[in-house]
DNA sequence: TTGTAAGCGTTATCAA
DNA sequence: TTGATAACGCTTACAA
């Protein structure tokens, strides 16, 4: 036996061993029901003899389709995308379906090759995040022959289908929470600003300058990545130039978490003398001393759902509803308690 | 025109409108050097005009071989693989070859599954983690045709290349990094047993023993994923069973930050009544209210040389030494400084 | 430098 | 229920 190079064992092989016709053991493999069972059983027992594994390149040739799901999402370092990745695979792992993943790098022009070279594969389906694609790769995407999901954000005018949440509605709660707990100089920061930080922002803005409460000279950000450092600068940076504010909303729990080491650092007690929302209701955010009051928001269920939709539909079985609105819950703990009552987890 | 099912692009219609022969086309993709420079030049018009992308499949039919890089990785949810994956991207961003991720959630019987999966793609690649596969996992990727990187870990007997660090190593320089602070009732907490895992709570155990300091009612463990709540369960536990542990050795930072957490609940103030350390030194560590001690490993670093490693012996340069060693770093912090001295971060 | 022919391992299609 | 044959889109090998 030449181990180095052994000959790649095809269906042929099977069918010579089977002796049956090569169409037989292709039937076997993917429409057994157009078989007889016993033909079924002699071919199964020669499958395992040869070891034999069908070639997924040469069945993607010869069908023009495959069972590739190809999964888009901006970043991988990003926890939020993290667990939406890992509800994608717990799906697919009990599927037959295969996912196939990658990362924009925040670069709607990334996107864009990305889709393209995607799409050149005959995808099953395609989950994409978000509904901010530029107009090209929206074009391509609707014109794709594949189902497709947008997941992490909400829009009139999906593609196909839709999961996900209001960041304008959430970010607008935060801030009502803020503004109907007694805070009324408020802080805003914020980091990597994507659509959907913008979203988040923008809301911020609006529910504040309602109130007649907004201070842009609180609004801190940076374009810089995301991260628990950056709330501590953030904060840092907010405390000095505006040390009369009296609560921060964080466009996500990594600033929260960085803004409130930042306080305890600097003597600042929170909530006493500043509060803190997040966003995201992170793990860590319930069990920080004090505990950080958040947004929850359903990340793992989006990316099972996503994937749950996209696989009935692939399985023709439509989604009663095409958009789906996972909604979102401001959770207050202690963080952005008032003095005079007590908080909860 | 048909927009539902456009007729695919394929090499030979470039070929008809470019006035060349289906291989000139060919060529001009993935050997240009034998092509002429004027005839590239037409054939790149046509490809641009025709939006032509060569079909993945029937490439990898026809060559018996990929461009694809097989990572596999016991967890997706688990940031220090996201930063491991974060490297990995980096690198296969810039190159030709596209990395194709599968998770084993931790079980060899998945590895084995996916590894075969794999192979029969005839990756150009494959980057696997850590060294304890199954035998029969071992012995399809020693056969296997082609190059594979091992990282997370370090062993005598890599299949091909390696790159990680000693985790017995690390955590007996934690381990005695608390010894030498002046710390003698010494706790653990550790969860997800992994073999990894395993190899750190040796290390404590036997570099405790050592010191004829080893006490095991103040080790803690749980099989269940590591988590920040889970770190703040551990620590809770050993206050409660163990109250005079004045230093506690957490086998990750998440479990760390879950017990320093667990310590301010309590009123339990650090490093005073308990020293704290953690292992990874992820970003939030150093930015903690006190700064964790921590102990500083290589997780982007690891991805990045895996594949710059893989790339190059994949085009035939061999590595100068097929087995690295990235090494640690115990980073002292606020954590574990003792009461008399002043620490740093 | 360019072209011709054969074949990669599978499925679609039609016939038996 | 099973089989023969022609694709699928590309590359290898050889020839010109």
């Amino acid at each position: 036996m030449d181990l180095g190079k052994r000959k790649t064992i095809t269906i042929s092989d099977v069918a010579r061993e089977a002796g049956v016709s090569l169409m037989t053991v292709s039937r076997a493999l993917s429409q057994p029901e157009r078989v007889s069972a016993k033909t079924i059983e002699k071919i199964n027992l020669v499958i395992d003899r040869l070891g034999f594994v069908p070639n997924p390149n040469a069945r993607a040739l010869a069908a023009g389709r495959t069972n590739v799901i190809g999964v888009l999402v901006p970043s991988i370092s990003n926890n939020v995308f993290a667990e939406v990745l890992r509800g994608i695979y717990d799906v697919a792992d009990g599927s037959n379906f295969q996912v196939q993943f990658a990362n924009t790098r925040y670069s709607p022009d990334e996107e864009e090759r990305i889709v393209r070279t995607f799409l050149n594969q005959k995808p099953a389906g395609m989950i994409v995040s978000g509904i901010n694609q530029t107009g090209r790769t929206a074009a391509i995407l609707r014109e794709a022959n594949c189902r497709i999901v947008q997941i992490m954000d909400l829009g009139d005018d999906p593609f196909d289908m839709m999961i996900g949440f209001s960041h304008y509605e959430a970010a607008k709660a935060a801030t009502l929470h803020l503004i109907e707990s007694g805070f009324s100089r408020l802080g805003l920061l914020a980091a990597r600003l994507d659509p959907r930080t913008e979203k988040r922002i923008a809301a911020f803005k609006d529910t504040a300058r309602s109130a007649g409460l907004l201070d842009e000279a609180k609004i801190i950000t940076s374009p810089r990545t995301t991260s628990v450092r950056i709330g501590s600068m953030l904060a840092g940076e907010l405390l000095e130039k505006a040390p009369d504010t009296d609560a921060v909303l964080c466009i996500n729990d990594d600033l929260a978490l960085g803004a409130l080491f930042e306080c305890q650092r600097r003597g600042v007690s929170v909530p006493e003398q500043i509060a803190i929302c997040g966003f995201n209701d992170m793990e860590f955010s319930a069990l920080a001393h004090p505990a950080l009051t958040s947004v929850r928001t359903y990340r793992e269920k989006m990316g099972t759902m996503a994937m749950q939709m996209l696989l009935s539909a692939i399985e023709g079985q439509e989604p009663e509803n095409p958009v789906v609105d996972l909604g979102f819950e401001v959770i207050e703990r202690e963080s952005t308690g008032s003095a005079r009552r007590s908080s909860s987890a």
